[in-house]
RNA sequence: GCCCGAGUGGUGGAAUCGGUAGACACAAGGGAUUUAAAAUCCCUCGCUGAAUAAGCGUGCCGGUUCAAGUCCGGCCUCGGGUACCA
C-alpha cells in the first residue's frame, strides 16, 4: 500500500469500482431480508447544501451499516424537481425552469456521487417527468370519482398591481417582494383533498409508529388537534338566519355576551350593505398576509354590526361583532366569546366596552377577573340550572338541554383542515381537470393522461405560461369541447408519494408494481430534516393510506423508523439596498469582528460596507447563507468530510455550522492510514494466540471488543454516529501506544485494525475499501460483514468504584470485580480522605451502587 | 400568539435507566524536531486557588432525593413549524 493518505487518488477510484460493479443496484431477493433506507430527496436548487450532506450522509451510513449485517439493502435518490424557486431562477437568468431544473440535477448528481453515496441509480426519478407525474394524475382522478376531492373557494395572498397570487414567502411585511404593493387576500375557486376523513386513523395508527420520535408524533397530535365539543345554533334577531358556531367550552356558554363573525361572513356582508363604516372595515380586514402566525399576533379588531344573536338557553341578546381573527375557512366562521373566560375575549370586550359575565369559579379560592380572564375549569355558577355543575356535568346535561331545543349536539372537531393542492404556477404537474361548456367539471380519463406541461416556455415574471396561453387549456373530453384546469398541484403531491415509486421505477403500465411495492414497503428507515414534521410527513402517512385503500400497497404506514436530523444553520448577514429590500450577503464573503468572548460585534462585506446580523438561521437560498460542501470535499476528500458531519454533533440536534474541525477529521484519517501502513509493511501478522495475552495486551483487547459492542449499539440503536466515531478515536489513541514487540502484539493489532476499517465502513467507505484490501483481506468490503464483539474478551477483572461522602467525591477505589458490598464498603470507610470527612460525625447510612459507586452518608 | 425542541468550558459536543460533569475533538498556550516553515510528536487547558487541598460550576428561580445536567413547578433566551419555501 501507499505511505501516504490520498483521498483525491483513493476516492475516484473507488467510486468507479462502484459504479462498474454495480455495487449498488438492488434487486428483490427472497430468502434475505430486506432494508430500505431512504433518505428525502433533494430540491434541485443548483447545488448541495450542507443540510444535504449531513441527510445523505446518515442515509448512507445507515445503509453501509444494514450491508455489513447482511441484509438487501436499498437506497434510492431522485428529485423533487418542481417548485417556486425554479420559476424565480428562470426569470433571473433569463430561461426557462425546465432547462434550469435539468442542468441542476445533472450537476447535483455529480456532487452526489463525489461524496460516495451509495445509491441504486437504476431506481432514480424526476418529479417533474410526464412518466412520474402522469400517475399522480391519474391517482387523483381515482379519489375525484371515489368523491375525497371537491373544489371550494379559498383565501390567497393578492397582488393588485400584478394581478398574481403571492406565496408567503414573496410576502415581506405584508407587500408584494416585486413591486412592494400591500397584499390582500382574495377568495378564488381552489381544489381540496379530504384529508380530514383520513383524520382518525392518522391519529390512531401513530401506535404503529414506534421507531418514530415522540416528538414528531405529538406535533402531528396537536396539528391534527382533535377536540370533542359542542356545535351549537344562535337565531338572528328578527330575521330568519342564523350563525352555527362550535365551542369547546360548553360549560362557559352562559357566560356569553358577544358572538364575532368573520369578515367574509354572509352576516356581516349583510349588515354591511347599508353600513358603510363597516363595509370599510370588512374591506380593512383583507388587507392581511394568509398565514396563522400573522392572524394570532396582529392587532385584534372588531366593531359591531348592529346585529343580535339570541342566545340558545337563555333567549337573551348578544350583539353580534365582525372580528379579524376570525377566518371564514375554518369551522363555521364564527364564534362565541365569554370575555370571563378567555383572554382573547376578555381583551376584546375590555376595549369594546362589552359585558364580562364571570359563570366558572375556581375549585378553591376566590374568582378574580379585574386583571385577566379566568380560563381553568371549575364549578359553574350564574347559570341557572346548570349551576354547581363540574365540566362533564356542564358538557352533558348543556348538550342535553341544546338537543331537547333542536339548538344544537356534541361533536368532535379537528384542527386539520382539508388539503388545497391548487397553486396558480407554472412549474408543477397540471391539475387534471376540466370544465365542459355546460359549467360541468370532468376528469381527464386515464387514456388521456398525462396532461403534460409543456416546457419550452418564456417566463414573464408574472403570469404562468400555461394560463397566458389560451390555447393550452382547449381540448376535448369524451367527445366534448372543454377547458383545462391552468392551476397546477401543491409540490407536497409529488413528495407523497415518491417512495413508493422508487420500488416500481419503470413499469409504464400502472403507478405502483403491487409485487414490487409490497416486496420493499414499508420503508424501514426514513431520514429528513425536523422542519417536515407537520406538513410532508402528514401527507406522506396520508397518501400510503390512499394507495392502501385503493389496493397498491398492502400497509398501514409508510415508514417504521423516522430520524429527523436537525438543521444546520449558518450566520445570515444583510444590508438594505437603494430599492429599500435586504441584500443577503453570503457568509463566506463577510468579515467579523469579535469581542473577547467570541460574539460578533461587526460584520463588513468585501465593499467594507457594514451589514446587519441576523443571527443562526436555517441555511436557505433565500437569506443567501448556504454553505458549498463541494470546496471542501475537494480539498480534503469525501471521507474527511462525511466523518466531520458525522462527528460534530448527534444527528439530531442543530448544527451550527463553522469550518474548523475539518482538520481535525483530516488528521483522524491520516493516522488511520499510517498506522495501517506501518503495520502491513511489517508483514503479515502471526495468529493471535488469545490464551497467552498478558494482562496489557487483555486490557487492550477488551477494549478494542468493547468499543466493537458500543459501536454496534451507537449506529444501530441510538443512531448517535457522533459517540461512535468519539469511541473509535479513543481505541486508535491507545493503538497508536500500543507496543508492536510480540507475535500476539502483532495479531492484536491486525484483528484491531480489520475491525476499525469495518466500524468505520459506514462512514468513510472509500478509505475503508482501500484499507480492507492493503490488510490482507480478499474480495470487496462492501461484501463483508460486521465484526461481532467477543463477550469473553468483554469480562472486567477489577471495577472503578467512587466513594462520596454527603454525595461529594472524595476517594477513587480499584477492586476485584466480584467484591461484595462489605468488602467495599470497609475499604471505603478506611480511605483517609474519607476518615477526613467522617470523622466525628454520626454514620446515617450507606449506598452501594455494585461496581459503581459507595455513598457514605454522616453528620 | 399557538405547537415542538434546545441551552453544559474559549468552541462543537460526552455523560445511554437519578450515581465521577466536561469523554472525543477544535481552538489557544508551552515544548521537541527543523537552517526556517509546514507536517508530526509531547505537555497544559471549567472558574477561584501555590496546590494533586478545598470551594464553586450544566440559562434563571424554587422543589423532590443519600445523590439532579438528568425528575417536578415557574420563568428567560434561541431555533423549527404555523397549512402557497421545500
Amino acid at each position: 500500500m501507499q505511505e501516504q493518505y490520498n483521498p483525491a487518488q483513493i476516492e475516484p477510484q473507488v467510486q468507479k469500482h462502484w459504479a462498474e460493479n454495480e455495487t449498488f443496484i438492488a434487486k428483490e431477493e427472497e430468502g434475505k431480508e430486506k432494508f430500505y433506507c431512504l433518505s428525502m430527496f433533494p430540491y434541485p436548487s443548483g447545488r448541495l447544501h450542507m443540510g444535504h450532506v449531513r441527510n445523505y450522509t446518515i442515509g448512507d451510513v445507515i445503509s453501509r451499516f444494514q450491508r455489513l449485517q447482511g441484509k438487501n439493502v436499498m437506497q434510492p435518490i431522485g428529485w423533487d424537481a418542481f417548485g417556486l424557486p425554479a420559476e424565480n431562477a428562470a426569470i433571473n437568468n433569463k430561461t426557462a425552469p425546465a432547462p434550469w431544473t435539468y442542468d441542476n440535477i445533472e450537476y447535483m448528481k455529480g456532487q452526489l456521487a463525489m461524496l460516495g453515496f451509495g445509491y441504486d441509480w437504476s431506481r432514480e426519478l424526476a418529479t417533474c417527468k410526464p412518466d412520474y407525474y402522469r400517475w399522480e394524475q391519474w391517482f387523483f382522478t381515482e379519489l375525484y370519482n371515489k368523491g375525497l376531492i371537491y373544489k371550494k373557494t379559498s383565501s390567497v395572498n393578492w397582488c393588485e398591481n400584478d394581478q398574481t397570487v403571492l406565496a408567503n414567502e414573496q410576502v415581506t411585511d405584508g407587500c408584494c417582494w416585486r413591486c412592494d404593493t400591500p397584499v390582500v387576500q382574495k377568495e378564488i375557486p381552489q381544489w381540496f383533498v379530504k384529508i380530514t376523513e383520513y383524520a382518525d386513523q392518522l391519529l390512531g395508527d401513530m401506535d404503529q409508529l414506534e421507531g418514530w420520535p415522540e416528538m414528531v408524533k405529538t406535533m402531528q397530535r396537536n396539528w391534527i388537534g382533535r377536540s370533542e365539543g359542542i356545535e351549537m345554533i344562535f337565531d338572528v334577531d328578527g330575521s330568519d338566519e342564523s350563525v352555527a358556531i362550535y365551542t369547546t367550552r360548553p360549560d362557559t356558554v352562559m357566560g356569553v355576551t358577544y358572538v364575532a363573525v368573520a369578515a367574509g361572513h354572509p352576516l356581516a356582508e349583510q349588515a354591511a350593505a347599508n353600513n358603510a363604516e363597516l363595509a370599510e372595515f370588512i374591506n380593512e380586514c383583507k388587507n392581511t398576509k394568509v398565514a396563522e402566525a400573522e392572524l394570532a399576533t396582529m392587532e385584534k379588531k372588531g366593531m359591531a354590526t348592529g346585529l343580535f344573536a339570541v342566545h340558545p338557553l337563555t333567549g337573551k341578546n348578544v350583539p353580534i361583532y365582525v372580528a379579524n381573527f376570525v377566518l371564514m375557512g375554518f369551522g363555521t366562521g364564527a364564534v362565541m366569546a365569554v370575555p370571563a373566560h378567555d383572554q382573547r375575549d376578555y381583551e376584546f370586550a375590555t376595549k369594546y366596552g362589552i359585558a364580562i359575565e364571570p359563570v366558572i369559579k375556581p375549585l378553591e379560592g376566590e374568582l378574580d377577573i379585574s386583571e385577566q380572564a379566568y380560563t381553568d375549569k371549575g364549578t359553574l355558577f350564574n347559570s341557572g340550572e346548570f349551576d354547581g355543575l363540574d365540566f362533564d356535568g356542564a358538557l352533558n346535561a348543556i348538550a342535553d338541554k341544546l338537543g331537547e331545543l333542536g339548538k344544537g349536539h356534541k361533536t368532535t372537531n379537528f384542527r386539520l383542515r382539508d388539503w388545497g393542492v391548487s397553486r396558480q404556477r407554472y412549474w408543477g404537474a397540471p391539475i387534471p381537470m376540466a370544465t365542459l361548456e355546460n359549467g360541468d367539471t370532468v376528469a381527464i380519463p386515464a387514456e388521456d393522461l398525462p396532461v403534460i406541461l409543456p416546457e419550452d416556455v418564456v417566463m414573464d415574471g408574472v403570469t404562468s405560461p400555461i394560463k397566458a396561453d389560451k390555447a393550452w387549456a382547449e381540448t376535448t373530453v369524451n367527445g366534448q369541447k372543454a377547458t383545462r384546469e391552468t392551476d397546477t398541484f401543491d409540490t407536497f403531491m409529488e413528495s407523497s408519494w415518491y417512495y413508493a415509486r422508487y420500488t416500481s421505477v419503470g413499469t409504464d403500465d400502472q403507478m405502483l408494481d403491487p409485487a414490487k411495492a409490497n416486496y420493499w414497503l414499508p420503508v424501514d428507515q426514513y431520514i429528513g430534516g425536523i422542519e417536515h414534521a407537520n406538513m410532508h410527513l402528514l401527507y406522506f402517512r396520508f397518501f400510503h393510506k390512499l394507495l392502501r385503500d385503493a389496493g397498491l400497497v398492502n400497509s398501514d404506514e409508510p415508514a417504521k423508523r423516522l430520524l429527523c436530523q436537525g438543521m444546520v444553520l449558518c450566520d445570515a448577514f444583510y444590508y438594505v439596498g437603494d430599492n429599500g429590500q435586504r441584500v443577503w450577503v453570503a457568509p463566506n464573503e463577510v468579515t467579523l469582528e469579535r469581542d473577547g468572548k467570541g460574539a460578533i460585534t461587526k460584520a463588513t462585506d468585501k465593499d467594507g460596507r457594514e451589514l446587519v446580523h441576523t443571527g443562526m438561521t436555517k441555511m436557505s437560498k433565500s437569506k443567501n447563507n448556504g454553505i458549498d460542501p463541494q470546496e471542501m470535499t475537494e480539498k480534503y476528500g469525501a471521507d474527511t468530510v462525511r466523518l466531520f458531519m458525522m462527528f460534530a454533533a448527534p444527528p439530531e440536534l442543530t448544527l451550527e455550522w463553522q469550518e474548523s474541525g475539518v482538520e481535525g477529521a483530516h488528521r483522524f484519517l491520516k493516522r488511520l492510514w499510517k498506522l495501517a501502513f506501518e503495520h502491513t509493511s511489517k508483514g503479515a501478522a502471526p495468529a493471535l494466540d488469545v490464551a497467552s495475552l498478558d494482562k496489557d495486551q487483555k486490557a487492550l483487547r477488551r477494549s478494542l471488543h468493547q468499543t466493537m459492542a458500543k459501536v454496534r449499539d451507537d449506529f444501530d440503536r441510538r443512531q448517535t454516529f457522533n459517540t461512535a466515531v468519539a469511541a473509535v478515536m479513543e481505541l486508535m489513541n491507545k493503538l497508536i501506544k500500543a507496543p508492536q514487540q510480540s507475535d500476539n502484539d502483532r495479531a492484536l493489532m491486525q484483528e484491531a485494525l480489520d475491525a476499525v476499517v469495518l466500524m468505520l465502513y459506514p462512514i468513510i467507505p472509500h478509505t475503508s475499501y482501500t484499507l480492507y484490501n492493503a490488510l490482507g483481506n480478499e474480495g470487496d468490503v462492501d461484501q463483508a460483514l460486521w465484526p461481532v464483539a467477543d463477550e469473553a474478551a468483554m469480562v472486567e477483572e477489577e471495577k472503578l468504584i467512587i466513594v462520596q461522602v454527603n454525595g461529594k467525591l472524595r476517594a477513587r477505589l480499584t477492586v476485584a470485580a466480584d467484591a461484595s458490598k462489605e468488602e467495599v464498603e470497609a475499604l471505603g470507610l478506611a480511605d483517609a480522605n474519607v476518615v477526613n470527612f467522617t470523622e466525628g460525625k454520626t454514620l446515617r447510612k450507606v449506598i452501594y451502587v455494585p461496581g459503581k459507586l459507595l455513598n457514605i452518608v454522616a453528620n
